[in-house]
DNA sequence: ATACTTACTTTCCTTTAGGTAACTACTAAC
DNA sequence: GTTAGTAGTTACCTAAAGGAAAGTAAGTAT
């Protein structure tokens, strides 16, 4: 990233890609549904500090954007599974990039 | 990512790196920084829809979190520098895998 | 009939983010 | 002395995000 044209072609993308998945929740519940939590539940309970509301609402917007499947099986009572797509696979490379630099900060911040 | 131990392995360190880089603008401003914009001024203009008052305040996080450095040149009219520092450069492997998502995610909705 | 479970939704309220526009302090140029 | 540039700040207001708690619908268990 050394020159002016450089810093168009990077913003543009880093700006789409932001627009999707920016904001403190929707990575954490793709990670959370990526590792076997796959009822409302269960994700509520995997995320700490997430309510009802919010989750509602962020798997709705991932919903939409194809990054989860939401299946209604009709049992009693009603049984909802949310599960991941080839899409959010996409997005491996980044949340373990953001988990190794998450790593290294904390170290960082504790002093090591 | 298959099992609940994996989970909370990546939770955490993904909350982390959120809490610091998260919201709209603060990996854009730093890859305008990093593409050789310096000044408030010249990152204002790069940066499409961004407003003063929210440039300054992204300016102060940053350097808070020493992902930037500014430096006051005692001239006239006064100048002020913001640069990277090498901290900075940790974040670019997830500048670079958001770039590569971003233009892949836009050929996904544009059809391609 | 009552209570419990799942998967949410609704209401109310507070906090945070963001936009617009005007303003400031300093200096230089005309 | 008026205009222009740099680097912001301040005030005012709206919008979006988020928290807490209660409520809902549909079925199951007792």
């Amino acid at each position: 990233m050394e020159n002016n044209s450089e810093c168009i072609n990077a913003l543009l993308p880093v700006g789409d890609a932001l627009d999707v998945i920016s904001g403190k929740w929707k990575l954490l519940i793709l990670i959370s549904i990526s590792s076997g939590n796959h009822r409302f539940t269960d994700i509520e309970r995997s995320i700490p500090k997430i309510s009802a509301k919010v989750l509602s609402k962020e798997l709705k917007e991932l919903e939409a954007h194809t990054l989860i499947k939401r299946t209604v099986y009709d049992q009693s009572p009603v049984l909802i599974k949310y599960t991941i797509t080839p899409y959010t696979e996409t997005l491996y490379p980044i949340i373990e990039e953001l988990r190794l630099w998450g790593l290294n900060h904390r170290k960082v911040i504790t002093g090591k």
